[in-house]
DNA sequence: TAAAACGATCAATAAAAATGATCATATTAT
DNA sequence: ATAATATGATCATTTTTATTGATCGTTTTA
């Protein structure tokens, strides 16, 4: 396949008419024959219709269009990359982050980065749970930083800190907690949470088959599913559940008392979860994606 | 460009030098040679550092890499589908539908639509709101089926029919509302469902930026933003809010008195919302995709 | 009914790509 | 150290490919 041959077929498509193509692509008529014969042979198809005076698509011919516009606006792509690169402009550094991540003592870092080296730009994005992940495996970043959910070996990960999860719960619940379930104080029983919702971040665009990297699930309790952290604090400050988070995200809700942290038996109410540094294993690295990484490992 | 140039390139980068890569793609290593310079010279970049005795990615060359395998892979799609159709696969015919839509009266016209033409091979897929149009747009479906929402002049559409919307509530909150709010019967205050949160169905993939559509909104309540009907329902069963719902999905629930229809002052309480079939307005149709419009038009 | 536009075809020509030989240099192997 | 091997650039030559202009039989348009 060649691509003026793609060229000459989308133009015959988008004029209606072979000379018309031909002139369009400053061709020659017969130039522009042979390049649909070629391709026609090629793969053994019949592009256009010839019995009419107009040539019209068949049904191949439609399909083959279609992904041909695909191919073209691709090449376009490439090539205005080829022409920015020339005048100096680079590929930004894409990252993203997972929202668990967004402490002050992370972000700094990213920002003495960009000091240092100012000429690169960062396009930062932020996402969700395997979100995150995701985005390197559809190549919509180069680095990802978020936790150990759905990682596979195609990821290579170092680790960059950890973040402080504390499981909390509205007062006015907790209260509800006691008064039923029996003591005031220390632990929480599991079977005392069952009638309250467990509020949980949740990925719906992907529903995602191994449901590995959920370790802190309570075997029956009710869940709820929310798409992101503020939209858990928002339930959680309105005492619709309970629900593991960021201790930064929640810190002020704690000293004030809008939020009380809980302790549940035989249930890893805090913990430290490890926050990854994220790439993709077989992919060839940008010489900004290693500076990013090498400055950032610790 | 020339295609082959970019398999050129892309050989060398993966084998690591001109010469491994001339007999990879069963060239000569002058070929290679005459490639690279080709691209080189015709974006005026080196993609090559030649200082090294192994020819290593520039910056430049490395962003063009990657770009490049983007190409190669729409390439190799293109062919792969030229093969195909020359066999006689057809292109499915891709269909979005809403979940709102999943009424008896329009899946028994499609399934009259693929017993009529049984050679035309349906992918059915489904989403929310504006996902439904975003499918179109994004080129993964032909034909979408949904409500007005979200709908530009990029759209064309024609109404298929119209979903009965009632707003319902849990019996126990109407009971609740009743006792707070005055009435026992009649219609409902805005002001008695402030505290009692709606619960809507949201597209939290994107944020998108023009609120139209949502015309069903009370002005100051709370909200409840859950990601399909299925959700809602089960909210709206365990007695978390109220909601506008297709009447279809929750007839059963109205008939045992699960749920209540209720009447809210000054609010289009049950409504009759048009299902439209949507397509681009630019895109040149598919024959099958064109038999199915004929066919579901009314 | 005449004139214009259409696509297919073909021999001739122009352009481009591939080739093989050769060179200077860098890396290995001995 | 030294010989052997491997690398990329270059160039004249050959081969392949693309393009052209002319022409034919149709179909559409005026």
């Amino acid at each position: 396949m060649k691509l003026d041959q793609v060229r000459a077929f989308i133009a015959v498509v988008e004029t209606g008419s072979f000379r018309s193509a031909a002139t369009a692509i400053h061709k020659t008529q017969p130039s522009i024959s042979a390049s649909i014969k070629s391709l026609e042979e090629q793969y053994d198809i019949l592009l256009f219709d010839r019995d009419s005076y107009r040539p019209t698509l068949t049904a191949a011919g439609h399909s083959f269009f279609q992904q041909s516009k695909k191919l073209l606006s691709q090449v376009q792509q490439l090539e205005s990359l080829g022409h920015n690169l020339s005048h100096g402009v680079d590929m930004p550094l894409r990252i993203c982050l997972s929202q668990m991540t967004l402490t002050s003592n992370c972000m700094q870092k990213i920002k003495q980065f960009t000091q240092l080296h100012p000429h690169i730009s960062l396009d930062i994005t932020t996402g969700h749970m395997h979100g995150v992940q995701e985005t390197l495996l559809k190549d919509q970043s180069d680095i990802a930083i978020g936790p150990r959910y759905g990682l596979d070996d195609r990821h290579a990960f170092t680790e960059l800190m950890t973040v402080n999860m504390v499981t909390v719960i509205h007062p006015d619940l907790l209260e509800e907690l006691n008064t039923i379930g029996g003591k005031s104080s220390g632990k929480i029983k599991q079977q005392q949470l069952y009638p309250i919702p467990q509020i949980l971040v949740s990925n719906p665009s992907r529903s995602n088959k191994n449901n590995d990297g959920y370790q802190h699930l309570l075997a029956t309790g009710k869940r709820w599913f929310v798409s992101d952290f503020n939209a858990k604090k928002t339930l959680l400050l309105n005492g619709f559940g309970w629900a593991r988070m960021p201790r930064h995200i929640i810190k002020e809700n704690l000293d004030s008392g809008e939020l009380i942290a809980i302790d549940i038996e035989q249930f890893a109410s805090t913990s430290e979860m490890p926050v990854l540094m994220i790439r993709l294993r077989n992919q060839t690295r940008s010489h900004q994606a290693n500076l990013f990484w090498d400055f950032m490992k610790p």
